[in-house]
RNA sequence: GCUGGCGUAGCUCAACGGCAGAGCAGCUGAUUUGUAAUCAGCAGGUUGUAGGUUCAAUUCCUAUCGCCAGCUCCA
């Protein structure tokens, strides 16, 4: 047999030698030369791949989506053979693409400077004119410990005594070699339209025990065009950024003077904020919560029994010391407050479940390179609640607050967001309370109640609370870094080391079940992401200042200050502009205030007891009566959706 | 906490060893104006803080505080 056939993509068959390259196949085929790797029996190779068997082909094109990664991993190894040769002695790691992009560790002496990147990108546009053909090759493993051994890559050498299989494959271009699975483009010239981003440290293999070493951060994409329409948005993002957004709007501050990771709230934001507050406990008291107040400080005691001494210590302030009296420290979490209102009385099996709320202040001590903006403060009030219940409950409990996110998530009109089931690692116990029957357990409740809802969610090893597993939910900040908003955790171990209890049908005292629960975060990162996800244009129900009145001349501030009085006495957060400047310089001022609504009051509006709202987004309404201007808000409130809006409006400018 | 970058007027940014500047905002005056910026004038600073080098430091060095990116950690 001196043939072998070959399925292209579309069904027909093509008869080849045996051994012809797939690169061959694609040049007679004469198909454009976006095409960089392809796929055999599913599984991706580089296009060097000869074939000896039946099999069939697909193409991978360099703008698709595994196109793309492969073209980035393949900049990230142009990368490091740039690095070397500018930096002798410099020793590579790993180099992973990442969303977007891709990065490159090295290992050196001194850290690479931003004039450095310059030049390293420099070299690297030298090896892509150069177009090196890029070669693969397999070798044994031993022999691959050797070669880098003898070329001085310590870290390659311990990464192939990791790997289990006894062939491994190494990637050539030029005389740059390194170890790889690949694939990878064919040449180094397929490489155009790339840039190098960042410098930043990373440690070796995560760990912060090991030494840190030089990562270099980049971005490859199939096209000029299409790198900086990335780059343009990127532009984009900066401008809906909360920290941004929040200093321009008048939002919030942090005070050097008074702390880091200590916000204030200005009047703009807090009365963003308390809208939001008044909306959670409406909506919680409706569902069964009933709201508490508890203290911001505590006996450090309490938080020894709890266990967050043992487990959480780290992120606690240190105590405080009055005389010689007792000893307290800043809340961290408020559960154990909330088991004390519980343990007040002997419950019966019949007042479960007792779902108690807060929205309760507390401080963490987070590490100085953490803190950012309002989503990670050392101060922080979060919309807690404890679910106190019988194990038979904990299912439609779960499935409960489940509901109540999805629900929330409606009326922010939050669409991109994930559940993470995260459970504790069972390679590293040390972080979580030992109890494997409880773990496996709550695990399995958990599950239940995300099947019930029907909810897809991932799994992340080691991510759970130290006292149980979790349900979190994940949304992206504007520059694309998850954040944990909603979470539901189930805790076997609080009610335990408390003692809690409750009196069963039997007339046996049992042990209840407790569910910590957050829904809209903690006032700091919910304020955040509602800033970036609606860029600083908050749908009427939430913005902090919903009209704007504007006179043309002083001839209409007579009116102007009654039509006024009658919105601000329906409760509308109105104000006037009525200074002495032109009105095209007021309705700026308005639209960069991001007022939903500019109403214009002039000499027609008066005579006719009219007024002429136009909106946020720029649409202008005709001359209505105030009447029917309230009843546009009122229906606009009510519907809490953003209108007149474009979907990504920026700050003008 | 670690690696790197950056701290200049309320905000956004110049000046980079030789008297600290602009635009916007603020104040005063003029202008009475119809859907994204009217004009003029005035005022605004121990250049984050503390040391050091120098005849001279915003500029160079050291320490410290803060911010930014990333790592680690997390609501």
């Amino acid at each position: 047999m001196d043939t072998i056939r070959v399925t292209l993509p579309g069904g027909k068959v093509m008869e080849i030698p045996p051994g012809m390259k797939i690169q061959e196949i694609v040049s007679s085929l004469r198909l454009n030369s976006h095409i960089i790797a392809a796929r055999v029996d599913g599984v991706a190779v580089d296009l060097d791949r000869p074939l000896r068997r039946d099999c069939a082909l697909d193409w991978i094109p360099m703008d698709s989506p595994e196109g793309l990664d492969i073209l980035r991993h393949s900049t990230a190894h142009l990368m490091a053979q740039a690095v070397q040769g500018l930096f002798p002695g410099t020793q590579v790691t790993i180099g992973p693409t990442i969303e977007d992009g891709f990065y490159y560790d090295f290992n050196r002496e001194s850290s690479f400077t931003p004039e450095e990147l310059e030049t390293i990108e420099a070299r690297m546009r030298d090896l892509a004119a150069s177009d090196l053909k890029i070669t693969r090759e397999e070798i044994s493993r031993k022999k691959a410990i050797e070669l880098f051994r003898s070329l001085g890559e310590g870290y390659k050498v311990a990464i192939l005594e990791e790997i289990p299989d006894d062939t491994v494959s190494l990637y050539r271009q030029g005389d740059w070699v390194d170890l790889c699975r690949g694939p990878h483009v064919p040449a180094t010239g397929v490489i155009r339209a790339f840039k190098l981003t960042g410098i930043a440290g990373a440690y070796w293999r995560g760990d912060e025990r090991n030494e840190m070493l030089q990562r270099i951060y980049g971005t490859s994409w199939h096209s000029e065009e299409a790198l900086s329409e990335h780059l343009r948005l990127l532009e984009e993002a900066k401008k809906r950024d909360h920290r941004k957004l929040g200093q321009e709007l008048g939002l919030f501050m942090v005070s050097e003077a008074i702390g880091p990771g200590l916000p204030i709230w200005l009047p703009k934001g807090a009365m963003v904020r308390s809208i939001l507050e008044r909306y959670i406990v409406d909506l919680e008291r409706s569902l069964g919560y009933q709201h508490v107040y508890t203290p911001q400080l505590a006996r450090t005691d309490l938080y020894r029994q709890s266990g967050h001494w043992d487990h959480f210590k780290d992120n606690m302030y240190p105590p405080m010391r009055f005389e010689d009296k007792e000893e307290l420290v800043l809340r961290p979490m408020n559960c154990p407050h909330h088991i004390m209102i519980y343990r007040r009385d002997l419950h019966s099996y019949r007042d479960l479940p007792l779902r108690l709320a807060e929205l309760g202040t507390m401080y963490r001590y987070e590490r100085s390179g953490v803190l950012s903006g309002l989503s990670r403060v050392r101060a922080m009030t979060l919309n807690d609640a404890h679910i106190f219940c019988l194990p038979e409950q904990i299912q439609s409990e779960t499935v409960g607050v489940l509901r109540l996110i999805e629900r929330v998530y409606r009326d922010f009109g939050f669409k991109d967001y994930w559940y993470r089931l995260s459970l504790r690692d069972p390679k590293d116990k040390s972080k979580f309370v030992d109890n494997d029957a409880m773990w496996d357990n709550a695990e399995r409740y958990l599950r239940q109640a995300l099947t019930e809802v029907g909810i897809a969610y991932k799994e992340a090893t080691g991510e759970a609370a130290y006292y149980g597993p979790k349900i979190d939910v994940q949304l992206n900040d504007v520059l694309g870094h998850s954040e944990t908003l909603s979470t539901v955790q189930l805790d076997f171990y609080l009610p335990e080391r408390f003692g809690l209890e409750y009196v069963d049908k039997d007339g046996q005292r049992k042990r209840p079940v407790m569910i910590h629960r957050g829904v809209i975060s903690t006032m700091e990162r919910m304020m955040a992401f509602l800033i970036e996800h609606y860029a600083g244009n908050f749908p009427l129900w939430l913005s902090p200042v919903q009209v704007r009145l504007m006179t043309v001349t002083d001839e209409q501030k007579g009116y102007a200050e009654k039509v006024l009085r009658r919105l601000q006495a329906l409760g509308w957060r109105a104000e006037l502009d009525g200074r002495n400047e032109k009105l095209g310089y007021k309705i700026r001022e308005a639209q960069m205030a991001k007022i939903p609504y500019a109403v214009v009051i002039g000499d027609r509006e008066t005579k006719n007891q009219t007024v002429s709202p136009r909106r946020r987004g720029g649409q202008t309404l005709e001359p209505m009566s105030v009447s029917a201007f309230i009843e546009l808000l009122g229906e606009e409130e009510v519907a809490r959706e953003l209108v007149g809006d474009k979907p990504t409006a920026g700050t003008a400018d």
